[in-house]
DNA sequence: TCAATAGTGTCTATTAGACAGTATACC
DNA sequence: GGTATACTGTCTAATAGACACTATTGA
């Protein structure tokens, strides 16, 4: 007798059981997958002896229905039963940018009861970085009005109060996403209370002028981790074209972590993660640049 | 006129719209929780001198229903329309463990189409760390065959094979779950796919040898997790006891990372997140040890 | 007394931060 | 030639690894 050949307490086999299932008329939640896409984009400068001048960029979309009318939205759709999430995410981001093969990773699944004024949406998260070079359409040439916004990020201020056994620390972080019309903003508060050893975090939208939904706490999210992945994983390579200067490739780290590195111990320290190529820079308006590629074969540290 | 009084296509206020909005009849997937619920025990020795060895243990249910009929499970359960995923999550937790306030958080969230052979599932994942000492209730005490496996977690043998443009590596982990009648083992085959600079990651089981679904890939996932964090946070000490002793948390350390540590190397590193008591181990067989407890206000580094 | 663990001191190797200084194309 | 960036050398401070050494209890 073969482990599957066992019987439950009604004498069925398992394949007996799967025959007779009823899934039943539970109500079920809707489940959807949220995007964000990133990308790094550059702005051509007056002086021609400058570098050109660089930022994080996400893919928004103009709700064109309620709810939400009007408002900005992350990228997104209903998941279909016969799809993984995966799947579901994928085809998200091929719909949005018109590319396969993007690196994309699971954020976080959002399962708050009233995220949507309609019904019940669980909605997982999946952050997905582009090469701009790579995108060769433009977004915002289908029905939704999409476009990229500059992301800009500011904590603003953390206060902290002791209590018994442990404290309560608040953050607030402003969000500031810009394209050529528009101006979105708004604030979430990251609150984090220690009680003995329990450690519980909750984000909590404190204003909000432009977003649709949740979104914010999405954006928010998405950048904390993207600044933790980008110290201690190759991630950033996604951002990056095949070939890049180390000057480019310290600009981005230095967008993502808003804060300027120095550049000799940047070099020593991404040393081991790329491979020189015989190729330069070329009218550059001063000394050219030696061009690198990713060295795959090694991960930071 | 405000925001929300703007009127769609069909000339209705994002009131009216809901009013009317009708969810549809659409298949929705039914969405679970399963719990990591993770704690660390010590065996008793039989030699008075010795400290008693510490073990990663984690709590399963063996399962009385088909499917998997007689294999071990995560604890876990359906997520009702009216609860949050979080609300779910402490829920099945203090079904299990009868104690509130548990270090607890989501990891990951499975939506592979096939996972349940009953019918389409989503699972998220969550991990709690709980302090042995705090469970006063031993699981195992409900209805369900619910027991502590002590974890091991060994890393079989990592391939690479270089392709065009990238590489491909694999790597497999035997996990082998065991409590006093019962051994547990699988495999997990974990793929990096790097193309370009595009990196995927897979994992497939194996080897199973007695847990349902896909679990074993689940308790994979979260030790690798848990060791990542181990790293750069106090999530630690969400598996001690109040005041512990230096020699105390450095073996959790090391059953987590599989690794021996130097104690002095060690007592430095942690030496900003811990505070010394006044107090002492006592009937110690040798030199008594200080006591601290976790510096609640100064993290890790 | 001695087994077993607790805890410290110090040498060395490695790495990060700071900053000055040199190198170089292109207008 | 001068500007803006590319790139390197080196001093210093901080940290991790290695390991020997001292300290302390209870049977």
């Amino acid at each position: 007798m073969t482990k599957r050949a066992k019987t439950d307490r009604n004498g069925l086999t398992e394949q007996q059981y799967l025959e007779k299932y009823n899934p039943g008329i539970y109500e079920r939640p809707s489940v959807t997958v949220d995007m964000l896409i990133f990308t790094v984009m550059e702005q051509a400068q007056n002086n021609y002896r400058k570098l050109s001048e660089k930022s994080l960029q996400l893919l928004l979309i103009q709700r064109g229905e309620h709810p939400y009318l009007g408002q900005w939205a992350l990228p997104g759709g209903f998941v279909s039963v016969d799809e993984s999430l995966e799947d579901a995410a994928r085809r998200e981001l091929f719909t949005e940018t018109n590319i396969d093969n993007i690196y994309m990773e699971q954020l976080y699944t959002w399962g708050e009861v009233q995220r949507d004024p309609r019904m019940r949406v669980i909605s997982s998260a999946y952050m997905a970085l582009v090469d701009r070079t790579a995108l060769n359409v433009q977004a915002g040439d289908d029905a939704d009005a999409a476009d990229w916004f500059k992301v800009s990020y500011d904590v603003l201020e953390a206060s902290r109060e002791d209590q018994a056994n442990g404290y309560k620390q608040e953050q607030r972080i402003r969000i500031t996403l810009t394209n050529e019309s528009t101006t979105l903003t708004g604030v979430v508060k990251i609150t984090e209370t220690v009680q003995g050893h329990v450690r519980r975090v909750e984000r909590e939208i404190a204003e909000n002028d432009g977003f649709a939904f949740d979104h914010l706490k999405m954006i928010q999210y998405a950048i904390e981790r993207l600044r933790g992945k980008v110290e201690y994983t190759g991630i950033i390579f996604n951002l990056l074209p095949p070939l890049f200067t180390l000057s480019e490739l310290q600009r981005v780290y230095e967008i993502i972590l808003g804060k300027e590195l120095l550049a000799a111990a940047f070099r020593r320290k991404i040393a081991g993660s790329v491979t020189e190529t015989e190729e330069f820079t070329k009218d550059a308006g001063h000394r050219p640049s030696k061009l690198y590629r990713y060295n795959v074969n090694q991960d930071l540290n």
